[in-house]
DNA sequence: AAACTATATGAACAATCATTCATTTTTATA
DNA sequence: TATAAAAATGAATGATTGTTCATATAGTTT
């Protein structure tokens, strides 16, 4: 721990906290919408770029978690502030996506745990 | 999302919700104590073996990240419950460690993310 | 301009949860 | 058995926050 700086775990917690809300969970796989097994823990190139560039608009993303489009665009506002999202316009809708590779891996890393949660290490 | 079970979600945020407090944050990292760069999402049998064992008990983790014995053990309490430590009794002393590499590789994918927050995917 | 669509915002409420303080349990030792 | 050390527990509280409802803003089309 000594190595670690005051603030870096502030913002360490921060990410953690901002990712592990439910609505704002199921936002985000619907932001990866593909097989969550590609997004674990690997460098290779291949998976590096899979399960990249999906982008919903908001509507889109209420209609497919089942949560109201007021939720939705708060709890996306939550996500943009903490830096998980990138937005981009197009008229008057608001395509939201994954902001980078480190956001997959986090959603990998916590489906993996989950998957193989019964077996030790 | 359409492949992923609710059950699963739930675990999922389980263990990004149980992460995501500041003092079990703290808890983890002490339990992690090595340099966290070599915790990042690599599968290189190195880093898979690297920072894995430590185990402290509690009086000295609460001595380490200056909180109190009972916050301390309140909170590896939350811990141990969502299953992201492991406990070994020893005397009078409980040693607590990380459970598994999964837990190691998410403190890991959250560091890297921070150190990196500037620079774009 | 008016009507419509998509998104964002603000207030309010309910519920959850981290922390503290005091106490208890358990194990070891004098 | 009495004392000390280490950890766990329970109650209480203060603060945070997810959600809903209603409304506002912004852009588009007729």
């Amino acid at each position: 721990m000594k190595d670690v700086k005051t603030s870096t775990i502030e913002k360490m917690q921060s990410l953690l906290e901002t990712a592990s809300d439910k609505t704002r969970l199921k936002i985000m796989l619907a932001l990866l919408d593909d097989d969550l097994c590609h997004c674990h823990a690997c460098n290779c190139s291949s998976c590096q770029e899979l399960n990249c560039m999906i982008e919903k608009c908001v509507n889109d993303i209420a209609n497919e978690i089942g949560a109201s489009q007021s939720l939705v665009s708060h709890q996306l506002k939550v996500l943009k502030d903490a830096d998980l999202v990138r937005t981009r316009k197009e008229k008057t809708k608001v395509y939201y996506s994954l902001k980078d590779k480190h956001i997959r891996l986090l959603l990998g890393v916590a489906y993996e745990h989950v998957m193989e949660e019964s077996e030790n290490d």
